[in-house]
DNA sequence: AGTATTTGGTTTATATTATAAACTTATTTA
DNA sequence: TAAATAAGTTTATAATATAAACCAAATACT
């Protein structure tokens, strides 16, 4: 019962990002910036840390002119949001304690 | 889609703490603190903030000697819990995005 | 051609949160 | 009577999130 919510993926931006690329595979940082209503910045940041934290990969190309950033989620990625919602299933399904 | 997740709620703690008090309907800060696993400096905190944003009502008593904190859901908490619960499902739902 | 605006970001600074450590008041227990 | 325990609160610090400013290059205006 309650056990600890990975605090990478229990932040609103972060658990966003990761449920587009759990359901799209990929997906570029415009396109994510859109989908979330994130700032730039904001977004920036908990990219890198997605990153950092090996939840995601993060491509860096040049469509055209200008630069692109994408993102991909990892195996690692995939593991860790499908025990964040294991674990936060407790915290939700009410009435089933004891 | 993803819609703006209440920061009242999305906190480990205070959420585990409106998920006993749901379940629960009262409990006493003691029990909160050996449920949760929280420091009682931690719990305070967030109770607080519970019950600032009227989630929560807080009755200070005396059970015997000592002090004695019971905690009850309002109705406005359980509103907010359920709102919260509908909105976070679009971040745990999976290949369901359009 | 020169300047303003847009694109696609990153970095730095600030505000908000969470957590831990220290403290308080009173009560038991040794 | 000194030490430990109960039930918290307050203060200080660390971690997070967000916003604002910045950067390099490209495109659009005049």
């Amino acid at each position: 019962m309650y056990k600890d919510l990975d605090p990478i993926l229990h932040s609103q931006l972060r658990l966003a990002v990761i449920s587009v690329l759990i359901s799209e595979k990929e997906a570029e940082f415009t396109n994510l910036k859109e989908i979330t209503g994130a700032t730039a910045g904001n977004l920036s940041i908990q990219i890198n840390k997605l990153k950092e934290a090996g939840y995601i990969e993060v491509i860096k190309k040049f469509k055209g002119n200008y630069p692109q950033t994408t993102c991909r989620i990892t195996k690692h990625g995939i593991s860790k949001f499908e025990e964040y919602v294991v674990a936060l299933k407790d915290y939700l399904e009410t009435g089933k304690k004891e």
